[in-house]
RNA sequence: GUGAGCGUGGCCAAGCGGUUAAGGCGCCAGACUGUGGCUCUGGAGAUCGAGGGUUCGAAUCCCUUCGCUCACCCCA
């Protein structure tokens, strides 16, 4: 016989108690008034997905693909995973509902959990929730300097400080694959200075070397001296790049070019950008999204333009915190507790109670078997506003005693007059 | 997947080989019978993550395992 073990939240997944609501309430609701006043529309797409459509939209080659999916097949044999990222299921939804007959571009915000089998870390965890915002069918830079602003006033509106734009581009099939050839040429003689990482990011993802932190062999040295993408754009890509800069100038947002910024996922096509924290957190991007020119064709449909970002509440949290953000919403407080002496007057504290709360009122019934005493002490432990007493005198008289727990103060009033009292006390 | 640190009641936390495992918070109750918050008193609640070993004796030492945390990889 196996020894009972208590359940515990799976690895990596945590619930979010109602303490913490608070402050997540008002990251959500902060995300959709700038999605709001941005122009885009709420869209949720299911949980999982054919496993099929992250496979072919984010890249086989990917990690995310590789070995961070929650894969399963359902009892129909079919294969379905959690949702891994934001960005495929939209473009899936753009297709399937044929949003490529509305007014381009499309403009589309979500909030919704993401899965991915990772080790859990500080600011990483199996589940997290992602404020995701997408605009499809345009490729003009103006609706890349759009999205970023959109991403950057919500980070402001949040009141983050010390934040950095980080941008780059990244070419497109035109120019990146001769990059690609120039910057393997360049790591080709220098193998052997590289750590082991980087030398499987040559065979794997060449790109990725780039973005090599590892500091106890040349690569930092061999990155830097590497050819950059920036010199090698072709002419669109470099236009493109030219407009978005000076867009963003525009704005007033300032900017960083780090032309070593690159992107994991396969189908980023010129621009990417990330905002990053203030302090060097291992994995403390805020912020990451870029252009996916090339995506909505990998999913069978005409080419289109697409581009977004996506956001993790986890981590924003995690910085407003250590920011010392105060949860100045008032913690939800119960307008009274209707406390109740001998098995006659519990009836009527039921009643009492369903009827202040068809009137609006948050009311609770005090828990059974307590003394008066216990009673009010339960209702100061709940931060009630007030107690409301029903003993034998009160249903004598059809009345009931109204205690103020701020001021202490009591009257009787008449049964009737008990919520339209409370309202005006609120 | 790799590496390191840590696992004592709901939470925080002492103890570091030797009688019934401190304390604080929280919870419950009492302090003259229908009255809170302060104070005082009392109470419930721990097989010291689990399994094995060393020892006369282990929460304390060793091994294994699970979990948590942090870092790497990668990512929001």
């Amino acid at each position: 016989m196996e020894a009972f073990v208590p359940f515990k939240s799976p690895r990596g997944i945590r619930d979010l108690l109602p303490d913490q609501q608070p402050l997540w309430r008002h990251v959500e609701d902060v995300a959709k008034e700038t999605a709001r006043r941005f122009g885009y529309q709420r869209i949720d797409t299911p949980v999982f997905e054919q496993a099929g459509l992250f496979v072919r939209g984010v890249g086989q080659g990917t990690d995310i693909v590789e070995k961070e999916m929650y894969v399963f097949k359902d009892r129909g044999d079919e294969e379905l995973a959690l949702r891994p990222e934001g960005t495929a299921p939209v473009c899936r939804a753009y297709l399937e509902h044929g949003m490529a007959s509305l007014p381009q571009p499309v403009r589309l915000y979500y909030l919704s959990p993401i899965f991915r089998y990772e080790r859990p870390q500080a600011g990483r965890y199996r589940q997290h929730h992602q404020f995701g915002v997408e605009a499809v069918g345009d490729g003009d830079a103006a609706v890349d300097a759009e999205i970023i602003e959109l991403g950057w006033r919500f980070t402001q509106a949040l009141g983050l400080r010390d934040l950095t734009l980080v941008l780059n581009s990244i070419g497109d099939k035109a120019c990146r694959p001769a990059y690609l050839d120039s910057l393997r040429e360049h790591y080709r003689t220098r193998l052997a200075d590289v750590c082991t990482d980087c030398r499987m990011r040559y065979e794997r993802n060449i790109l990725r070397v780039l973005d090599c932190k590892r500091t106890d062999s040349k690569c930092q040295e061999v990155a830097e001296s590497a050819p950059r993408i920036s010199e090698r754009l072709c002419d669109a890509c470099r236009a493109h790049w030219r407009q978005l800069v000076s867009f963003i100038e525009a704005l007033g947002i300032p900017y960083r070019v780090n032309h070593r910024l690159v992107r994991g996922l396969d189908y980023y096509t010129r621009t990417v950008f990330e905002i990053q924290p203030p302090d060097e957190g291992s994995q403390s991007t805020i912020l990451a999204g870029g252009r996916y020119d090339g995506l909505i064709e990998e999913l069978g449909g005409r080419p289109t333009p697409g581009i977004g970002f996506g956001t993790g509440i986890e981590r924003l949290v995690a910085n407003l915190e250590r920011q010392g953000k105060e949860t100045d919403v008032a913690a939800a407080r119960p307008d009274a507790l209707v406390a109740y002496m001998g098995a006659a007057a519990k009836e009527h504290a039921i009643k009492l109670a369903s009827e202040l709360r068809q009137q609006g009122l948050s009311v609770l019934l005090a828990p059974p078997g307590k003394s008066l005493k216990g009673q009010l002490r339960h209702a100061d432990a709940l931060h009630a506003r007030a107690v409301l007493i029903l003993g034998e005198d009160e249903l004598t008289s059809g009345t009931v005693s109204v205690k103020d727990l701020a001021t202490g103060e009591q009257q009787r009033v008449e049964r009737g007059e008990v919520g339209g009292a409370l309202l005006r006390s609120n």
